[in-house]
DNA sequence: CCAAAAGTGTTGGGACTACACCCATGA
DNA sequence: TCATGGGTGTAGTCCCAACACTTTTGG
């Protein structure tokens, strides 16, 4: 394998699309809204110097892929063993003005709210975006987002994987709502606590909400095992 | 961007896992059966010289990823114009003997009537291998092999991808047979007919199938237009 | 006339949709 | 007592699975 000597190799890089849910504070009507958000980072070198792009860098030539965006992930938003799956390579000629760069994309899942929105930034020129309004990013990393954003509405749909977004311990509420932000569509629900609750993974607790000025929600917990048991039996998740 | 020059890179190639139907002709009872195959080619160079590998290679400095695919395919089996998606990009450090090497994986589907098998070998160290009786391949191909297999059961469901497999005129039996291979379960007719005329993209045709000794069947085509209209109205397909 | 596959309908049960009111709590 | 969300049931419809016989054709 000495093409190594013979012929120039593009760079490979690994970029992370890293979504969060958080309360929207503007919207002040109609429950209690989220937003789906992404975490930029803003660049310190050229090119696209100063403007947002997605936290990720090179692949060392001792690391795994995933390996690769862990850590840069945690290097430069301070976020740590969060959900992460491979989503997509890209490797247009051109989708770096100077160099050759391929790019191995990462989405991600993390819970804001034991997370809290801000103790995540080590570096602190990291910041977290609603998906509806995020600058314009450096490279093609609005493409590289929008093909997160469908990855992860076709996902949520049939694979469990919402879970990783809200706290541990959730009302059906709440879960709900997370569906609902994601597929940007509204559910009824009736037909949704039913269906949720008939998949029989999700553990009710003795335990309910706290500080709410109203009737307290129950709270809930995902069972893993549970759903995994299910899972092998051929049972399928559908929302 | 000065990284090329202090850190050394990996090395990027493309696999390729080409997806064919054949009839079984070992098997000579109950209906035609199929075999879903795959492409695979003898290497002659180290390392692994003289094993079967997926098709594929290095990318060129200024060739995407799609054509980087293409290419190497064409090279190496002599098959073009195939319907190819990427799959996923696999990098575990010691996946290569020697090198630190990354790829990326496509999957393809070709249709085995229209193109025979044999014709498609300029490289005439390529093969074709029933999915169930794999000889041992090279590197981590076998992995990439399952990645792929599963990753087709999986989309042939709910995405009208099947049709590539397939001659362009063909009869609702052959598709039926198509879905048995790759799903490996039977399915009952009367409901297959049902459920696949019903979503109303298939074109009858007024001709039958020929030189077979019975009665001859109705022969379909695959409207693309009409399913991708009903596809942006929110139709959605499922087997 | 035999072999082989093509073609075709009905029924029962389960799942999904649509829809509205009372309850518990804190302010 | 009011405002806010929590929590619950039913009826109609549609979809799906199960199931067997007649038709056509060539040999």
């Amino acid at each position: 394998m000495s093409y190594s000597y013979e012929f120039p190799k593009p760079s490979l890089t690994v970029d992370c699309v890293v979504f969060g849910l958080e309360e929207d504070f503007h919207q002040r009507s109609s429950g209690q809204p989220l937003q789906l958000k992404i975490i930029l980072i803003k660049r310190n070198l050229e090119p696209f110097k100063g403007e947002w792009a997605l936290p990720g860098g090179f692949v060392r030539i001792h690391e795994g892929l995933e390996e690769a965006a862990r850590r840069e992930l945690q290097e430069e938003t301070g976020l740590k063993n969060v959900f992460l799956e491979q989503l997509y390579s890209f490797g247009e000629v051109d989708r770096d003005p100077r160099d050759r760069v391929v790019t191995i994309a990462y989405y991600g899942l993390v819970n804001l709210w034991e997370y809290p929105i801000h103790a995540a930034t080590d570096a602190s020129d990291a910041q977290w975006f609603a998906v509806k309004e995020l600058p314009s990013l450096a490279f093609d990393h609005d493409r590289i987002v929008q093909v997160a954003l469908k990855r992860l509405k076709g996902k949520v749909r049939y694979q469990p994987i919402g879970f990783e977004l809200l706290p541990h311990k959730f009302t059906l509420t709440q879960l709900q709502r997370l569906y609902e932000t994601i597929l940007d569509e509204t559910l009824d629900k009736r037909n949704f606590r039913k269906k949720i609750l008939k998949m029989d993974f999700l553990q009710p607790l003795d335990e309910v909400q706290q500080n709410v000025s109203h009737r307290a929600a129950r709270l809930y917990q995902f069972d893993r095992q549970k759903y995994q048991k299910l899972a092998k039996k051929g049972f399928n998740f559908e929302i």
